[in-house]
DNA sequence: TTGTATGCGTTATCAA
DNA sequence: TTGATAACGCATACAA
């Protein structure tokens, strides 16, 4: 069933049935409401396809985000897709494991598919060059999680080297003088890596020097934090505060801690990063940094449907808010940890 | 950049250009050859909403899911799009939040991009004739994480109905007599009104009451598996053992018995449902049915991939096998619960 | 092996 | 307010 039938049983030509969709307002009620009637009646299904070539323009959004399942992301996807579809937006979700080959294929298939914009989560360092590409190719583009320097990219946002700043921070007004670090690929990620500066600078800007023994980075998941979690425990000297850059390296840590009939936070404290929904219910709770994820999602797609729709082209740089949410896992140091 | 100017470029006509790409085979090596530099060198981008408009077919997937940031169906979604990606399909995913309006904007979306083929997270009971009506539009048809009775519907599943069983055996055989329940909403989704069901006869099947005052029934999740744990401990007379129908609902009465000043499992056992990575982490360690969550991603695609690309017409019915993954949760039931 | 010509289901321009 | 018709970018049947 196509529209050229329904135009044929509505009596009527094509144009005033495609109108009857796409401006009702130039159409007589009594033709539109008749149009309607038989398309409900056979069933007339509206070809998206066919309709976006004509046009010469989708509204179909390219989301890249490193892994779905994994941290917060899964908020934030959510909430991109309830956006997109309340502003009538389709998505293709395409996850990219933090590798370039698999980004590169997932963002040909976007640009094969016409979308008209692209939600970049993050974005490998130096990649800007890149995403101005894409925008000359006249795509809309939106980077999330993170905050840029470039003054010509959206982006959607958050401070990663503050949020960590402040992590660290909130362990050294506790008394701690020896704090470790358990980091994601920061090599490889931008929003990784300004955490990892984040924390070094805290501690110079406090006199503590900062001590590489102490520091591991690794894939950001549980078990890969219980494993650092033992090279910090086994360190000659180590540390009595930890911060993990993710709430899936703190959360495999605590197993390691409790393995070695260590108690959090007597012994040593624990600060998180993403405040996943287990945080709360860890044993003890996990103090951690609450991220925007879902706002930074549904905003996204706010700006992209900005552009697109009403061609607004000023760039858009939001820098939302993060939260330390203080729970049990943080306290003073042991007082023995001074010689008592 | 299109590729008729892309055959002039090339001096050859744009069937040949058309060929080049999607039957080399049928086009002289050199002449291909030549025609890829072009395309190459000029940035050709293929349109796939042409191509498929013209071919009269897409290779979009259509995803449907309740929520793909909870439970595990963050680990199918995310399977799905990995295979998906490597067959060469595009997916887009939805999530309907469970709510039956959403379900059919999205569906009517799905078909509105003539997608080839749909996989469909369990479905609204009663939802058959649905799934069939969508069979007859020739979109392709998978239903995951669930098994149906419907011999005419492709389904990639496990036996929820067995897997509560087995779960609430466990218990029972632990020595439990009074075994509560934690269930999401059973009225509405298929696959939880197994599992509802499963635990039941498992009670029956060993002569054990079925006692609806320790049966909660609410959402599947932290906060309502919290709450759910309180009812049933405040009961006149309280379980000794919970099975929670999802982790989330578990992890969450976790902490509810952990404030009471209970302990588990020497005072309560819990045993939970999906395996999510956190339930391995939980104090103490949870035990649970695992789930084939990936599995079912990545065969879905697989049987839409046979069915569309290769037409193949027969059912496919998949029951992949859950696994009781016994941690420290549960256990015997104290001693004095039986009057010491 | 290559080219010609037609069709895919819409939208949009221009007249009426 | 409506209609006729030319795009839109590609695939394919058929002919060469």
């Amino acid at each position: 069933m196509k529209m050229s039938e329904i135009a044929e049983l509505a009596g009527v030509s094509i144009a005033t049935v495609s109108r009857a969709f796409r401006s009702p307002e130039k159409v007589r009620p009594e033709v539109r409401e008749r149009i309607l009637r038989i398309c409900e009646k056979h069933n007339y299904i509206y070809n998206a396809a066919a309709g976006d070539l004509s046009r010469q323009r989708t509204n179909i959004l390219g989301v890249l985000v490193p892994t779905a399942n994994k941290s917060v992301f899964g908020d934030t996807v959510m909430a991109i897709q309830e956006k997109a579809q309340e502003l009538n937006f389709s998505t293709i979700t395409g996850n990219t494991l933090y590798d370039k080959s698999i980004e590169e294929k997932l963002l040909l298939q976007f640009q094969e598919r016409r979308v008209a914009g692209t939600i970049l989560t993050g974005f490998t360092i130096g990649g800007e060059e890149f995403i101005r590409q894409l925008m000359r190719q006249k795509i809309a583009c939106v980077v999330i999680w993170e905050k840029l320097d470039a003054p010509d990219i959206n982006y959607v946002g958050f401070d990663n080297y503050k949020a960590a700043y402040g992590a660290t921070d909130h362990l050294i007004s506790l008394g701690h003088k020896r704090i470790g670090l358990i980091v994601g690929p920061h090599e490889k990620v931008g929003r990784v890596k300004k955490r990892f500066e984040g924390y070094k600078r805290a501690l110079e800007d406090h006199g503590l020097t900062f001590d590489p023994s102490i520091v591991v980075s690794t894939e950001p998941d549980l078990l890969e934090g219980r494993q650092a979690m033992q090279q910090l425990l086994s360190a000659p000297q180590p540390p009595t505060a930890v911060f993990a850059a993710s709430d899936r390296l703190a959360i495999g840590g605590l197993a390691t801690i409790k393995e070695r009939g260590l108690r959090v936070p007597r012994d040593i404290s624990v600060v998180g990063f993403d405040d996943v929904e287990f945080a709360a219910y860890c044993d003890p709770p996990l103090t951690t940094v609450r991220v925007p994820a879902k706002e930074m999602g549904s905003l996204a797609v706010k700006v992209l449907h900005d552009a697109i729709v009403n061609g607004n082209e000023k760039v858009k740089q939001y820098c939302l808010d993060t939260d330390l949410i203080i729970r049990g896992s943080t306290a003073e140091p042991r007082k023995s940890s001074f010689g008592q």
